[in-house]
Order: structure tokens, then C-alpha cells, then sequence
DNA sequence: CCATTCTTGAAACAGTCGTACCATAAACCT
DNA sequence: AGGTTTATGGTACGACTGTTTCAAGAATGG
């Protein structure tokens, strides 16, 4: 019939304006500048994603899959003391090499706020992580079905993040962490 | 010599402004729609304040000085345990007469993720809290000087309102800040 | 070779943005 | 009243935005 299409196209772009967002931030996202960085045109962005929304869209999952698949691999598995699997939760969160991902979590957090509508499912990004803190957090948990503590686990984690990434001290955030440990270890 | 300059437009084109920034978020604040709802012109604005940068500041000077202005009266003192005093700046942040300053605050830190610079004393916003909860906290701290308890406890208020913001799930963020006091207590 | 499909470039469109220029109106003091 | 300063409207500029249109290039199947 034709020349064939070429799907493989629209992934490495994908890829690599995953990789531009996260350096640099969802805020001032255009798309001239996006594709000047990105070695093509601001029609190729569109010809392959429709429109700059979905773009976005499609940047923002593919950003969630690779946190996703960073996360199951890295940080510790259930075992140990609750203290030590929140010591080990902290130490990937915060460690430098996630801080493109956190700094995009808040953007997208705050870009909610205005336009709620945008972010339809945005309530389960946060409830999804129940599953998983509720099972590492059993023990100190209050019975079977208890999300206060997964809750107050997620709070504290997110609060320091943005402690961390407000002041830059890291010292300080690792002590407020560790006194939370000790304060759920008794 | 000639008509006297008229200082007081400034405060209250300043004032409404700040109203309209608290209602409707920073992030698509241009010019000529907020005079629109201003009952003004771009060409006041600038006039009034010389550049929108300038303008930005200001309405956030005046955001942050009504917050400061309410939290002094409106929290209780420092009366109570240290459960009792949690609860009431809980209830106060959480109040949904403050969402739309946890609204601004949260994008403000967005915001200064992206342009640093554009916030010179950004942890300083945080830090400041340090001596008001250090001074409220202080018979649950370790000791004079312990700034981890304090950007723990803010860590906790900032996360939980980071949820609550995010799923709208009041009884669920109150219970896990219930858990944070009974933990603070012992 | 050739029709057909995918890909890509260049340019333009309609809109918004912050801001600057120019003029004029309004209000005051001498 | 006149002259001086403040206040304000209108308008236009240049840059940027997402998107569309038109056209031509590239690669494949028949």
C-alpha cells in the first residue's frame, strides 16, 4: 500500500521531553522552546500528540512509570523494624537523584489546586499509597483497616520533602525523620 | 505647587488585588483580566506598582501580612498539653476560611521550585516558624535549641494539608493528625 | 514506475502577554 | 486664573502562545 508508520518515533520523543520536563519544570512548558531542545518542530509535537495537553498528559504518566518502576526495584522491601522501613522510605525519597520527580509532584500538586478539572484522578495518587504504606505500616497500624497511620506516614514524608526542597537542609529534615521513627518505634 | 498624589488608590487597588490573587490562584494572573475584575486598567497597575513583578510582591507581602495578622488572634495561645495546642493550630490551618491561603502557599512554593531566585528568602518562610512552634512545643522537644521536633510537627501540619488540599477528606487527615498527637503525647 | 501513505517544513492565524508612548483630564497651590 | 503635578484612557509595539493550512519530501507496496 504505503510507506509504513513508525510508532518508535513518538516514544523517543516522549522520552525525551519526559527527561526536558523533569529537568526544567512543568510551569513554563512551550512548545517552540520543547521542540528547539528536542532537536524537531513544534508541528512534529503536534502531528505526534495532538495537542499540547495531551503532550502533557502523556509526559506526566510516563514520568509516573518510571517513578513506579524505580520504586519497586530500589528501596528496601517490608523487613525489618517499622523505624528501619521509614528510614529506608526517607533515605529514596529524598535522595538527589529523585528530586526532578519531587519538584514535578508539587508542581503538579499546585497546578491542581487551580485547575482541578485537569486532574481528574488526582484524589487517588494520594489514596493508591494506603495499599502500600498500610501494608508496611501494619504493626504500628490500629487494627486491619487503620489509615490514620498511613496517612500520618504519607504526611510526613511529603512535609519534609517540601521542607527539603524549600531550605536545602538536609541535616535538619533527617532529624525531624528520625525523631518521627522514634516516636512511632515505642 | 499642584494635586497632591493620592496614596490610598494604591493600598486599595493593592487590597482587591489581593483578594482576586487569594480567590483565583497566581498561576494565570495576567494584567489586563485582573483589571478587568478590578474595575481598573493595566495602565493603573503599572502605574501603581511599576512592573507585575513588583505587583506580585506586593500582593504576596499583603497575602502573608493578613495571615500573620489573623494567626496571632485567632490560634489558642499557649495554653494546654501539647495534643491540646497541635489541635487547635490544626483546626485553624485547616479551617476552610484559610484554604485559600494554603491554596497561594502551596503554589508560591511551586513557583520557587522553578524560579529560586525569584524568592530570595524562601527558607525563611520556613524557618520563621521554627521559634513560634519551638517556644509552643518546646516541653515535648529535646532540649533548648531541638529544631527537628518543630519541622517535624510543621512537616506534619504541611503534609496533611497537602492532603486534605489534594482529596478533600477531612475526617481521615483529622484522624491521622489525632494519631500524630497521641504519638506526641506519651 | 507509481500511487499511496507517512512525515516534515515554512508560514500564517488569531490570540494574549507585559509594557511604553502620547495625550488629555482632573485637582490642587500660588 | 495659571501653571504644575497627578491620574487616566487609548493605542500600539514586539514577543510569545497553541494551532492550522498548504505544500512538498520520503519511503514503501503493488
Amino acid at each position: 500500500m504505503a510507506r509504513p508508520a513508525d510508532p518508535a518515533r513518538r516514544e523517543r520523543t516522549l522520552a525525551r521531553a519526559t527527561d526536558h520536563v523533569l529537568a526544567h519544570g512543568l510551569a513554563g512548558l512551550s512548545l517552540r522552546p520543547l521542540a528547539a531542545a528536542l532537536d524537531t518542530s513544534p508541528r512534529m509535537l503536534l502531528y505526534d500528540f495532538g495537542s499540547k495537553q495531551e503532550l502533557v498528559a502523556a509526559v506526566l504518566a510516563e514520568a509516573r512509570r518510571r517513578g513506579a518502576a524505580r520504586l519497586t526495584g530500589c528501596p528496601p522491601p517490608a523487613t525489618g523494624t517499622p523505624a528501619q522501613r521509614l528510614r529506608g522510605i526517607w533515605a529514596w525519597l529524598s535522595a538527589p537523584e529523585r528530586a526532578p520527580f519531587v519538584r514535578l509532584f508539587f508542581e503538579v500538586h499546585a497546578d491542581g489546586l487551580a485547575h482541578p478539572d485537569h486532574y481528574p484522578d488526582r484524589a487517588r495518587a494520594i489514596t493508591d499509597w494506603f495499599d502500600t504504606l498500610g501494608a508496611a505500616f501494619r504493626d504500628v497500624a490500629d487494627g486491619e483497616d487503620d489509615t490514620a497511620t498511613p496517612t500520618l506516614v504519607m504526611a510526613v514524608l511529603r512535609g519534609l520533602l517540601f521542607d527539603l526542597t524549600t531550605t536545602g537542609d538536609r541535616d535538619r529534615a533527617d532529624r525531624a525523620l528520625e525523631r518521627f521513627a522514634h516516636l512511632l518505634g515505642t
